[in-house]
Order: C-alpha cells, then sequence, then structure tokens
DNA sequence: AATTTCCCCAACCGCGAAGTT
DNA sequence: TAACTTCGCGGTTGGGGAAAT
C-alpha cells in the first residue's frame, strides 16, 4: 500500500549518473553502510531519490559485483534456473555471485532469449517447439550427421517434456534426414502425414488466420546449450529412443492418452542430490534466498551434468503461469509472419505438469 | 561519409509485499 | 486492523554506440 513520491515531484534528478554522483554515494555507504535509502540521499548530499540512489548501489556500484561477459557456465546456470524460477530474476541473481537482477534480466532478454528461440526452445516454457522447428539448420550440423543429438539431455528439458514428444521431435528430425537423401527436406509434413488430427487441429486456427505460415518450418534444439559448436553430450543412452521414420506412426493420436502429469522413472535417472554450498554471496537482501536444504536432501531432479549449479532443469518450468508471456518482450516480432508467430500452435503438445512431490515454493 | 536501423543496457516506473505506527 | 511508509521486484524505456545501407 502507498507509494513513494515520485522523484519528478521532488524537483530530484534523473537520469544518468555522473562520477561525481557516484563518489558521493560511495563515500558515504563506505561511512555508514545503507539502508534507509529514503533519507540516504540527503544525507549523501545528492539529488536523487532513494530509489535511484538504490538501484544505482545494486546494480552498479556494490563492489563485489562482477562485470563483463558472462561465462558460458552462467550462462547455463541461468537457463537452468530460469527454467526453475522463471522470471524471478532476483532469485537466479542470489545464485550467480556477482551478477544482479537487472544484469541478468537483461542478458536473458537480449542474448539468451533470443537464442533459445531460434533454438526452437520456447523460452518461457523451456520446451522444445516443434512449431519452431528449423531443420536445414539442424541437418547441417555436425552433430546431425553424427546422429549425436541428445535430446534427453537437453539442458533444462530433460526432466518433465513428455518423453513421447521428445521421441515425436528426433522422429521428426529422422525422418527429414531419410528424405534429405532424395531431395531437400522440409516438404513433406503433409505428405508423411506426420501431424495428428491432433496436431492438425491445433494448427489449424493459425494457419487460418496466418495462410502464409510456412507448415514445414519446424525447429527443434540441436542441443539446448548455449555453444554453437557441436555438443558434446552423451549421446542417447538408449538408441532404440531414436525412432527410425519407418517406425514413426502416420498419426499421434496415442499422445492423447499419455498422462499429462506424469514423470516417467527414467527421467529421474540422471539427477543426485543438490551440492550442499548453495549460498548467496553477500548483500544481506539475499541471505533469505538460500536454497532451501529441505529441497536439496530430497530432491531427485538434479541433473549430473557438468554444471555445478542447478540441472534441475526444466522441472520446474513456468509454463502457463509464466509473468512473461512470449509476447511481452520487445523482441518479440510483431506484425508480419515470423517465427515468434509461430510459437502458438502445436505447443500444447509440450505441456506437462510440476509433479506434487514437489514443492514450487521452495524455490521462491 | 552520411544516414538509417538495430541492439544493448542503465535507469526508470509502477506495483505489491513487508514493516511501522 | 487500517493507514501509511519503505523497500524490492519485474517490466519497460530510451539514449547511445555499432552495424548496415
Amino acid at each position: 500500500m502507498g507509494r513513494s513520491p515520485c522523484c519528478d515531484k521532488n524537483g530530484l534528478k534523473k537520469g544518468p549518473w555522473t562520477q561525481e554522483e557516484d563518489q558521493k554515494l560511495i563515500d558515504y555507504i563506505k561511512k555508514h553502510g545503507y539502508g534507509n535509502w529514503r533519507t540516504l540521499p540527503k544525507n549523501a548530499g545528492l539529488q536523487r531519490c532513494g530509489k535511484s540512489c538504490r538501484l544505482r548501489w545494486t546494480n552498479y556500484l556494490r563492489p563485489d559485483i562482477k562485470r563483463g561477459k558472462f561465462s558460458f557456465q552462467e550462462e547455463e546456470t541461468i537457463i537452468q534456473l530460469h527454467s526453475i524460477l522463471g522470471n524471478k530474476w532476483s532469485a537466479i541473481a542470489a545464485r550467480l555471485p556477482g551478477r544482479t537482477d537487472n544484469e541478468i534480466k537483461n542478458y536473458w532478454n537480449t542474448h539468451i532469449r533470443k537464442r533459445l528461440l531460434r533454438m526452437g526452445i520456447d523460452p518461457v516454457t523451456h520446451s522444445p517447439r516443434l512449431d519452431l522447428l528449423d531443420l536445414p539448420s539442424i541437418l547441417s550440423s555436425s552433430l546431425y550427421n553424427q546422429s549425436q543429438l541428445n535430446i534427453s539431455r537437453l539442458v533444462g528439458v530433460n526432466s518433465l517434456v513428455n518423453p513421447d514428444l521428445l521421441k515425436l521431435a528426433t522422429s521428426f528430425m529422422s525422418s527429414q534426414r531419410e528424405s534429405q537423401n532424395h531431395k531437400f527436406l522440409l516438404n513433406n509434413v503433409d505428405e508423411n502425414q506426420l501431424c495428428s488430427s491432433q496436431c492438425q487441429n491445433q494448427y489449424q486456427p493459425l494457419m487460418e488466420s496466418h495462410p502464409d505460415l510456412p507448415t514445414e518450418v519446424i525447429q527443434l534444439p540441436a542441443c539446448y546449450s548455449l555453444n554453437t559448436s557441436p555438443c558434446t553430450v552423451n549421446p542417447f543412452s538408449n538408441e532404440a529412443q531414436l525412432l527410425n521414420v519407418d517406425q514413426f506412426p502416420s498419426n499421434f493420436s496415442h499422445l492423447d492418452n499419455l498422462p499429462s502429469n506424469s514423470v516417467p522413472s527414467n527421467l529421474t535417472e540422471d539427477y543426485v542430490p543438490l551440492p550442499p554450498n548453495y549460498d548467496y554471496y553477500g548483500s544481506d537482501r539475499h541471505n533469505q534466498l538460500v536454497m532451501d536444504p529441505s529441497f536439496s536432501n530430497t530432491s531427485n531432479f538434479q541433473s549430473n551434468n557438468s554444471n555445478p549449479s542447478f540441472g534441475l532443469a526444466s522441472v520446474l518450468s513456468t509454463p502457463s503461469s509464466s509473468p512473461t508471456p512470449l509476447n511481452s518482450n520487445s523482441t518479440y516480432i510483431n506484425g508480419s509472419s515470423t517465427e515468434d508467430e509461430r510459437d502458438s500452435y502445436c505447443s500444447n503438445l509440450l505441456n506437462f505438469e510440476i509433479p506434487d512431490i514437489l514443492d514450487v515454493n521452495d524455490f521462491m
């Protein structure tokens, strides 16, 4: 309730900070510490509102801030955490020492999010999006040529995405590879009747409203990794999971029968408990965000991938409840027919539920 | 070289939660 | 318990630099 008065109304300065202002703020906080942001600017001799001072300090001047490019490790961690926490940037930042929520949010919106989209991964649900499958790029990758695509290990996707759908996606690729031997692919969706009536029903409304949408352009992540080089992750542990195109059903009606809220036991096998040192980096405001130990002790959803941080993957992705709709960001292309426009259709195929055993609140 | 477009990121805005009176 | 204050979070904006034309 209530709100602090706007800076404008007090005639306070806005906009970029000068070096002098920075120095004043640093000097004051060095001497007196921070807190009571409302009175701080006055005491520090700054013509700024407390909010602005706090933001400047927490996002820029704080001595423990790590500046510079995000490491690959950090990127992976962000993705994995985002799959669990959604747009809880402060919670994500709490687990990335030296990074601020603002920095992570910016990095997500400007880099990671776009990259996931290009890779055919829904940045909100962290699920592969069949509607975004970009087979040409996948097929051109050495990864694919080596038949080493390992969808089940896609970071952040492997846990709750319906395994049959992963098979489906894999099979799409297999089938397309087959057809590539004869001619350039991507024109066989209809011919091969790969889309079930269910799928077609989901396509239908969008296709009607956007007849120009290319039905053949389907994108699957070559690897849920930011590494653009061929993935080196383990191949499918069970090659049988890679369905041959010939085995692929002519329709997917069986998907209707799949339990939407079940997590196959084999999907939990890759998980080990969280490392015990899940703590944060100092700032008092984040101390409350330490990982709940009860979770780390009981969860079976920690990935055993090389990432030392989170491997919870998309177990607790932020599907429909995500506060940020796909099209909420400026990177979301509006207007013409784009890959983003295709985001909506068929996505229901990848819906999944959070198992009851997990309490999302443990992460908050 | 000039202009336009794109992209990034620091900073702002508004809301809700938590704390205080 | 209601009213008010303060703080923190997430979404958005816009200035400026880079890239493209």
